[in-house]
DNA sequence: GTAACTGCAAAATATTTGCATCCTT
DNA sequence: AAGGATGCAAATATTTTGCAGTTAC
């Protein structure tokens, strides 16, 4: 069986106060709500996302506020989208402060909306023109995902 | 030599013509003229772009709306940023209303910022896990363009 | 106790909508 | 002439900033 929207596990304590921790974060109610629903959802989440999911708990600026220290921190990144909502997922692997390595394949969802991060799928390389130099590559493959067919 | 953004040669006026009554849309200033931008410039643009490109020539308004009118007829796409600002593009394939090919690699240069279609570059083709169903790709390459070595 | 985080208010920015006028066909 | 496009005003929505009160360490 697969995790949906409905059936929310709970990220222990101790995993949330330490991954914060690690990152030079101080422990707050916020952070560790917010951070849960990051650890708990599969999908990446835009700033609309978590302000449903925190039921009006907290101030929209500590979301963005709070979405923003994860991102200098390199606890999480933003995944680019067709639209104009940014949207964020955990970074999986070694992000370091200032530097992500996030070579995987993202998945967006036509019906359920969810973006999902395809961990085992890595971004193949191009071969791109003369004078180019890439140092980063992203792939968002759009479709159906398993719940949804 | 390359086109830069001070070269800026102009599209002749017929083949903006046609290609605006090839999809049934009448033909006014600003849409020629926000058609020409995509025209001349290699890249995508943002809302933000064109206004500055158009100084203050046309409200702000009309802009969002030539752009609609542009997506819906299939003229331009959007292209996925990490950021909050969409980025439109002229379609080059074959996209009909409602349905765009565009399965070229898009290259954006951290160095001038602009977002460049790689039209020769097509995106590879991958395995996704089982039960996923891909309808789309799109593939980001970020790094720095020939211009900004 | 101190530095950092939060919430409120407000400013700045971005996007959408309604309507009267003007332009394209 | 008729329908659609534009510009203006204004309504919404989104994001940022300042500051005082609160909390983590």
């Amino acid at each position: 069986m697969r995790k949906g929207v409905q059936t929310i596990p709970k990220a222990s304590a101790s995993e949330l106060n330490d991954l914060l921790k690690k990152n030079q974060l101080s422990v707050t109610g916020s952070r560790k709500r917010i951070l849960e629903l990051f650890l708990v959802s599969e999908g990446a989440l835009a700033h609309a996302d978590i302000e449903k999911m925190t039921e009006e708990k907290f101030d929209r600026v500590t979301v963005y506020r709070t979405l923003q220290s994860f991102m200098e921190k390199g606890i999480i990144h933003t995944i680019p989208t067709a639209g104009n909502s940014i949207r964020y997922a955990l970074c999986k692997q070694d992000c370091t402060e200032g530097h992500h390595h996030d070579n995987h394949v993202h998945f967006f969802c036509t019906g359920c909306q969810k973006t999902i991060c395809l961990d085992t799928v890595t971004i193949p390389n191009v071969k791109l023109p003369e004078g180019f130099t890439p140092t980063d590559r992203q792939m968002i493959v759009s479709g159906v995902c398993e719940d949804c067919r």
